[in-house]
DNA sequence: TTTGCAATTGACTAACTGGTTAGTTGTGCC
DNA sequence: GGCACAACTAACCAGTTAGTCAATTGCAAA
């Protein structure tokens, strides 16, 4: 009956396994429960380990928090797509850049949770971390390359700042997901239906290019795709 | 020395300020901490009561929890500007129906930080109530009534939704606010100070109304004031 | 085989925490 | 003046929780 799998060898001692295994599941208590919420003996439980095990490897449950913390945030701006996004034409370049951060908030809802979390904690983990906040400034980065670029060419208007701007498309892709729970009851509406996903995401293209657009004498040709694939997947 | 004044005469037991000093307590306490966070014991003491009289008023801590949700839920909604906001011409009023929602998040941070809260535990208390959900279909009506006005003036591009215009407009002004500690931090930017609050206020209202305004003929006028005195001011 | 060390465990605890029990005290009313 | 009842209190408790102690187990190198 046993399986001598030399990849399989090691299934009584794993660190490295034991140790995801732990992540893993410390995401999802922390996703579901909130920092305080949080109970590490669950989470010893549900990755079969013993409770110090956990204090062997992550040394303290803010810690594990942290490190969780770390993870998914890097995963945000993990694909190093701005070279990619920085040769498009400005107008194309930012309707990409907009609708790929929609479809990155949508598909990771870990995300938003935790986003939320550690801002009711005033973000005292994250300020910790020093592997996050590089990668925001690629992307502050090549929103003002096609910011500068659309404006050349004539189809961005100008004195646009690219703080706000983040600001504005995170904004709109993050707010009716984050609070999504409050929003359906008040407002009789699912919102994580493929369908509703879909009218959002055009909704939020739309805006942003209206926005970026507006005032400049040329005419532009139709400016946001009408082409959606579904790819959004609703969580548990 | 004891003045005999009707109106403080009953310094010793005086229900209705003991249970407001409980409740604004307990707003303080659930805010800044969270539900799972607050301490029921430290809202007593900073209320100067003994912890037994919060359960004699409340019945539980989830219980207060609600009852401080809910009054700063309606609070959002109470000024019945809603009839004011449909006379106007639809630009305007549509312009000051953002300003206004962005000024009342502006000036309520424990709104913001409450309905994160109450989020993050996907709604459950919120919909227990019954006061909170009839205020949001008279925002609703308004939104609709001045989109339709807009369109009849010529001045509103057609198909909007008016949910997802709701959904934009709070994002707009909710997402820089309930997550501003992380921002602050990973974008090197004071969000809070007044003249940052000026200009993203100016960049919502300018968002929102050129997306409406978008694609259609007839050429507007300015729509967004450009009046931003400056005067920096620090974080603490 | 031994030895060193990381991986892993079970049992434990000090501090906390929401909630309760069993009252006492003040006040309005008849 | 005394009764009913709400306002208010002190002390306590059972269950929980992050974190610790002391030990055992498996692996790999010498």
């Amino acid at each position: 009956m046993e399986l001598d799998l030399p990849a399989r060898a090691k299934a009584v001692r794993d660190p490295e396994a034991t140790r995801a295994r732990i992540l893993d599941q410390a995401r999802i208590e922390f996703v579901t429960h909130g920092l305080n919420g949080a109970r590490v003996d669950r989470i010893a439980e549900a990755a079969h380990v013993n409770k110090n095990l956990i204090y062997h490897y992550f040394g303290s449950k803010e810690a594990l928090y942290l490190e969780v913390l770390e993870r998914i945030y890097t995963g945000l701006r993990a694909r190093q797509e701005d070279e990619r996004l920085r040769q498009l034409p400005a107008l194309e370049g930012m309707r990409q850049l907009v609708a790929s951060t929609f479809d990155h908030f949508v598909a990771t809802p870990d995300l938003i949770r935790l986003m939320s979390v550690e801002n009711i904690h005033y973000g005292q983990h994250l300020k910790q971390s020093t592997r996050v906040k590089p990668l925001y400034r690629g992307l502050l980065e090549t929103l003002q390359v096609l910011l500068v670029k659309g404006q050349r060419e004539g189809v961005f208007r100008a004195n646009v700042d690219a703080v706000d701007l983040y600001l504005s498309i995170s904004g709109l892709a993050y707010f009716f997901l984050s609070n999504q729970h409050t929003l359906s009851w008040l407002l009789d509406r699912n919102f994580v239906s493929k369908a509703r996903i879909r009218q959002r995401r055009a909704h939020v293209v739309d805006m942003v290019l209206s926005y970026l657009t507006d005032g400049v004498r040329k005419p532009r040709s139709r400016k946001h795709e009408l082409t959606l694939k579904d790819q959004t997947e609703v969580r548990r």
